[in-house]
DNA sequence: ACGGATTTGTGCGTATGTATA
DNA sequence: CTATACATACGCACAAATCCG
């Protein structure tokens, strides 16, 4: 009944001020941490097993656990039954780079053969693809509602499409899921007898689909947030439990002001980062615009 | 000795495809986590205790811990020893735009009384301080390194400033760790006798102190990254372990096309939001610029 | 300022199930 | 199939943090 902080509900619990010996399971951790950070343990590396650290610092297997769960909670270990047993993360970022439009209009959906985040990743050396996962009219969630200024509940198609990666007979990785949400009128609207953006294949316009509709998106909105993820997408992605993801969400305005789409892009954290490439303006380039 | 995905080495363990009956930690977790998700609990309120919940299926406290423990990974609670109880999280985000230049030129030090950051901040309710927590001369990290295209160990200036935020009698929180670092001739260099980077006060300077300087930043190149803290951070920002961070790099580039300095700043998920707003160019601006 | 009540944190032991090589 | 190593689950005890009287 009393007030917390807005912000944050808690005062997380913490070890007291004064000295004192540190947590068992706190000891493991900071070694192994710190064999992680120094360069001892390298990525792929295996992990000592629960019974041998156990054995070795004289603990119960709960404690080693505990200090292990941590660093997997932290990222920097994975965990697998069996002979696959715990290792040291890799973390190899691919980057989106969202503010070159040069290589054609930009659009999120494929104009030339490859849209930008195909091109960006590419320029890595990663294969992609990307396939579409379905088409599907959806009550708006409050988020996305608030993103294209609508009232919650609004009816909307999303067209969710999963862009995969992969490297050198590695096995192909899911590193984007790429919702764009549309008002149903616009979804439905035609070309030729058909409804681009009801299509459950990939469909490429030169320009893209939005302008090929009639749109011309002249303003982004971006917002990027971090958390974790929810089981689903936890499942999809396939991350380990204790991988934070980025949520990129790219509002599109047209020239009369209408939101147009909305494309959230939901990304595992060891697998993506992003890019802006900004110019300055020269002094206040209008000193209009201040919403 | 056998080759794993080079993105993730792990395959997480996932629960058999069979319909098996799920692990009891499971059931709880499922429980708990639809009850937040619909509303029937609300952030800030408290979450059944250990015992209470173990009595309720008829589990042990240790299983019961597993599903907590879970949901506090996963952002959704906290807890916190004594009457602090656990407690459905809240999550208030302060935005930060990052393409508003128009405020007098953008810097990262305060050139008129308050900062874009604080701009942002203030223009949702929130009350913002900042002070400058320490002037340093380190060894490039690699990542920095690589943000200034020098050698990692070269010798930096980092400048550290702490951002925080309140809100009507909410305590105080660090909303943002802001590091600046700077090559040491930059840093070094003196305006009426006095170096304005090496104060360990928060220095103001009509036009931002690197301007000051006769640097005039032209291109910003921007890196998001999202990952889980390190205990440092964790402890400065003061999160619950499980709170992701996202890490936000500026690198300004200068006429010349000097790397002038690069601002990373670190924030909690659950406190801070990034924003751009981007004008679309009419066709492809100039066709340069391609790396 | 102190002490008690509550609730989570740490730690031990043991046992069995299950995925992987 | 077997061995390995992690996952799940139980029980118990005590320490530590917070709040309130």
């Amino acid at each position: 009944m009393q007030a917390f902080c807005t912000i944050c509900t808690d005062k997380p619990w913490r070890r007291p001020r004064v000295a004192r010996s540190r947590a068992r399971w706190e000891v493991v951790y900071d070694d192994l941490r710190t064999q992680i950070d120094q360069g001892k343990l390298n990525p792929g590396d295996r992990v000592p097993t629960e019974i041998d650290l156990a054995s070795q610092y004289g603990f119960s297997r709960a404690t080693i656990r505990s200090a292990l769960a941590r660093l997997e909670q932290d990222g920097l270990i994975t965990a697998g039954a069996g002979s696959l047993g715990r290792q040291v993360r890799r973390r190899e970022l691919v980057s989106w780079n969202l503010t070159r439009f040069e290589l054609g209009a930009y659009s999120d959906d494929p104009t030339n053969r490859v849209d930008q985040w195909e091109s960006d990743a590419q320029a890595e050396g990663w294969s992609t693809r990307q396939v579409v996962a379905g088409v599907t009219e959806l009550a708006a969630p409050d988020e996305v509602a608030r993103y294209l200024d609508c009232a919650p509940g609004t009816r909307l198609i999303r067209r969710r499409r999963l862009r995969y990666v992969s490297r050198q007979g590695i096995p192909e990785q899911l590193a984007m899921i790429a919702d764009t949400w549309t008002p149903v009128d616009i979804a439905r609207m035609e070309i030729d007898g058909v409804a681009p953006l009801l299509q459950e294949t990939n469909v490429v316009y030169p320009g893209g689909i939005y302008r090929a509709l009639g749109f011309r998106q002249v303003h982004y909105k971006d917002e990027i947030q971090v958390r974790m993820p929810t089981p689903d997408e936890a499942a999809l992605l396939d991350v380990q439990p204790g991988t934070p993801v980025g949520q990129h969400a790219r509002v599109g305005i047209d020239s009369t002001g209408r939101r147009v789409r909305v494309l959230v892009s939901t990304f595992a954290g060891d697998r993506q980062l992003l890019r802006y490439e900004l110019d300055v303006p020269e002094r206040r380039p209008t000193q209009a615009e201040e919403e």
